[in-house]
DNA sequence: GTCTATACCCAGATAGAC
DNA sequence: GTCTATCTGGGTATAGAC
């Protein structure tokens, strides 16, 4: 591994731990090896190095966007198969280590970063339940579900209690048993998806 | 209002949108009108303007934290009558302006300050599900809801989802229309609460 | 209580030798 | 590409006059 290399994987680390106001580019250098003038040759700023983070982060998670639209062709083998096949491709991704460490980074710096910011409101919360609300109504002209439920509202209660779960995790319990915390997930969000289908799901089905 | 007053209301204004380390000294007293070192006649140091206003909010919400208690006096009233009367103490509090500022310094600055993150995870998420916990059990000794359903998954599928809106307001969208979020928030939780209620109820009831 | 002046530290970044 | 040396600016905090 170069030195170029090491910064970015160090910046990571330590950006993810302490926030990006929270980190020196001396300790940076410091944790590679090399002096602070040298991360210059390499990074024109310490916001650079940060830039780099982001849109590796952003790149790696777009790429998984169309992975619910694909979901919705296993709606007829059930909700529980379905549900899985949408959460899936996430959740790899989203177990990797080093993508756990920049989930954390974007929580951290999304108050204060427009572009952390508008990601994750555009592509981490609207675009999955845009994605929920068409799988929902799929669901509504199969007879799965009640005709006259809000789809939106069903959307959010659905998507928003996985939401919090990440939040808890990454901000407020970081990196407390990273693995236990995936397990859970899992378990949660799937009964919680049963208690939200269930309350209107037409009888008989299921 | 005197100088102190005025250091404790301004710091409170600049923390909570950009954050303890994104304030100095000197910002602040620009803003009250005086130099940085008089400052330092009313309080200690900068991390001592910060222990007061944390110390501020924590005893202003845990004069609230009974109030759920007394809702489960009204439970025979209705789930709607109870669900209101659980949040309206809670909501009145929170939705004064100086007490929002704090809630967004309080998800602001919870990733890197023990005594904040402790606090959320205690008092803010714990003691309520709590609380849930016992009033889901007692819908169940009065054969409101099914026996066998778990309690604990009930109230985290219930409470999570507001808390999720409260992290996206404070942290993500605030300080866009908060008269308004309040309104949404009272409504959305609400048709959420009866989206759980209808997947546990015992038919007839309600 | 507020001021001016200043001490002291650490930050990000650059210049130029090797 | 890395180093030493240094610049510049900002931060928190203190001393002492008024």
């Amino acid at each position: 591994m170069n030195n170029k290399e090491k910064i970015f994987n160090v910046s990571i680390d330590l950006f993810s731990k302490y926030g990006f106001d929270g980190v020196s580019v001396r300790q940076i250098a410091g944790e590679v090896g090399i002096k602070e003038s040298s991360i210059y040759n390499h990074y024109s700023s310490k916001q650079a190095i940060m830039n780099s983070i982001l849109d590796y982060y952003v790149e790696e998670m777009i790429s998984d966007e169309i992975a619910l639209d694909q979901a919705s062709l296993n709606l007829d083998k059930g909700f529980d198969f379905f549900y899985k096949a949408g959460c899936d491709a996430f959740l790899t991704k989203l177990r990797e280590e080093r993508m756990m460490k920049i989930t954390r980074l974007f929580f951290i710096e999304s108050y204060h970063n427009d572009d952390v910011r508008n990601f994750l409101k555009k592509s981490v919360i609207e675009a999955p339940i845009e994605g929920w609300i068409v799988l929902f109504n799929l669901m509504k002209e199969k007879n799965l579900i009640e005709k006259d439920c809000d789809v939106r509202q069903l959307s959010e209660s659905f998507f928003y209690y996985g939401m919090f779960l990440l939040y808890e995790h990454f901000f407020l319990n970081y990196p407390e048993d990273d693995d236990k915390f995936f397990d859970d997930f899992l378990a949660k969000t799937e009964k919680h998806a049963k208690t939200i289908f269930n309350s209107v799901k037409i009888e008989g089905i299921q």
